[in-house]
DNA sequence: TTCCGACAGTGGGGTCGCAAT
DNA sequence: ATTGCGACCCCACTATCGGAA
């Protein structure tokens, strides 16, 4: 297969808005690849590299060479030019990186070009990722949508999928059950305004401490442990602590849904940075451990000793969690059977309340009755979580792109400081709709005192009202702080600068 | 040789608009 | 009306490499 094919279905997904006819143009590619080019050929158009580490972006993709007036590239020799570029490492691997690179791209026709530029800085922007590619995928072979969902979620793979279908067709959709030692896609939550609204929701429901730590699945098989993070990189040499605390559980194989977490002595959490930062420390592992222990918190079971139980209701699968694991290993926990009843409902409050006290994000709410669907973001997990509403000044703006070419998008906040001067405080694009983006593009044009390419400086004569989770450590912004999952309200026309938010009010969320 | 900046790739994330149901 | 999906980009952090000190 050659790479033009590709990069003529990723042109034909992107030019149109329906999903039928993405998955259709999908379906069409998918059915004539052969299975041993499958892995490549779907991971590319659900928008990623197999290989997950290249180590060339944008940068190296500046000034591309010319390109090739003919189509000859194959999508085999496309795929292992890249993997050599994701292999080389060492001194001088930076310039042979991009050697390869030009190499590549001086073979490839303009489209071609431009499909390899946009999968490889991760901006394919074809309105199709992984779960429309799988549903072409079940098109091509005559397989159920909910059928492939359910193999690439429990193999974790969408490529090792398709090629066993393409190959040997929908019955070997089978093989993929879940099993010891190969990462589930984890299940996810959608957030509710309030606890109340969350209640209403689901019924019958747990409640959980929600812990602002990293995401793991621990599986164990006899003395062999592998962990997992959210996106399925395994990082089990980085974390021995939950090595060994899934070994001094009672049981000879399990597969445990938790978060691994920093605290302190008095067992409150420490920083979300501090967590994720020993996450990520791979080199001396050992010296990180000593320095920052960190404490895993299971909270979900998917299978024990050989029974698979992701269709069980949570109730079920908590009950098996709570014979193998031990009180301080999982997360704490209140059973509200009816939450029509207002004692109940005082009770969730509470404990919503104690788990805030005890320096969490907030809760997870889960209805007792659902099974675990892997790989969703369901409706039968919601997280509650406190929000803060700030005033903030507009100080800067930075042109959109996609479908927000055109318009002012990216706000930079600021708020005074005590000696009265403006400080920038953090960057936002989120909760903007056309309307807001229509209105503040042509408002800002107004206020602007210096024209960039990237942007406008305007006069901070604008302010607008941000809802936060809270304020994190900063060390890019003057302030020492900055905003946690800023994202806009409104404009505040009604107020001026002067009556916005102060610095020290920020960072009086610090805590 | 050591230090520092730039880049790449992780982790965490909310809300919008659109298509499909 | 509701749901699922992709797009829109943010933050901090670690690792890697090249080149300056």
């Amino acid at each position: 297969m050659l790479l033009a094919d590709v990069a003529e279905t990723w042109r034909e997904v992107a030019a149109t808005a329906g999903r039928s006819a993405k998955v259709a143009a999908l379906a069409r590619l998918f059915a004539e690849t052969e299975p041993e080019r499958a892995p490549v050929v779907i991971t590319w158009l659900a928008g990623r590299l197999p290989q997950r580490r290249l180590g060339v972006g944008w940068r190296a993709l500046a000034e591309p060479p010319p390109p090739a007036g003919s189509a000859r590239l194959t999508v085999a020799e496309t795929d292992a030019t890249l993997a050599e570029i994701g292999r080389t490492a060492g001194a001088g691997a930076e310039a042979r990186r991009r050697r390869l690179l030009h190499g590549l791209l001086a073979r490839a026709t303009e489209p071609e070009q431009s499909f390899l530029a946009g999968l490889i800085s991760g901006e394919l922007r074809q309105g199709a990722l992984d779960a429309l590619a799988a549903e072409g995928l079940a098109v091509a072979v005559g397989a159920t949508p909910a059928a492939v969902r359910r193999s690439v979620m429990l193999g974790g793979s969408l490529g090792a999928v398709a090629e066993a279908v393409l190959a040997r067709g929908p019955a070997a959709l089978a093989e993929f059950t879940l099993r010891v030692g190969r990462p589930v896609a984890p299940m996810l939550a959608s957030g509710a305004g309030s606890l109340d609204e969350a209640l209403d929701r689901l019924g019958p429901c747990a409640l959980e401490e929600k812990l602002d730590g990293i995401r793991v699945q621990v599986h164990r098989d006899g003395d062999t442990v592998r962990i997992y993070t959210r996106t399925l990189d395994e990082v089990t040499e980085r974390l021995p602590e939950v090595r060994a605390a899934a070994l001094e559980l009672a049981v000879e194989s399990a597969v445990l849904d938790g978060e691994v977490i920093a605290l302190d002595e008095a067992g409150r959490p420490r920083p979300f940075q501090e967590t994720a930062g020993r996450v990520g420390s791979r080199l001396d592992v050992a010296g990180a451990l000593a320095a920052l222990p960190l404490s895993p918190v299971f909270f979900d079971l998917l299978a024990v000793d050989g029974r698979e139980l992701l269709d069980l209701p949570t109730e079920a699968r908590h009950a098996e969690l709570v014979r193998i694991a031990p009180d301080p290993r999982r997360v704490r926990r209140l059973l509200v059977t009816d939450p029509s009843s207002a004692e109940q409902r005082a009770a969730a409050r509470e404990f919503n309340e104690r788990t805030l006290a005890r320096g969490h994000e907030g809760v997870l709410v889960k209805a007792a009755d659902a099974p675990y669907s892997a790989g969703r973001r369901g409706a039968s997990w919601v997280k509650v979580k406190p929000v803060y509403t700030l005033d903030l000044v507009v100080l800067a703006a930075e042109w959109g792109h996609g479908r927000r070419a055109g318009w002012l998008s990216n706000l930079h906040l600021g708020a005074r400081d005590e000696d009265g001067s403006l400080v920038m405080l953090g960057k936002t694009f989120k909760g903007l709709t056309d309307a807001l983006l229509t209105w503040g593009t042509e408002r800002l044009q107004e206020l602007a005192v210096d024209r960039e390419r990237w942007g406008v400086r305007v006069r901070p004569e604008l302010v607008v009202e941000v809802r936060v989770d809270g304020v994190q450590r900063s060390s890019r912004y003057p302030a020492g702080v900055t905003l946690r999952f800023a994202r806009v309200v409104r404009y505040r026309e009604d107020k001026t600068p002067d009556e916005a938010d102060s610095v020290a009010a920020v960072r009086a969320l610090l805590r």
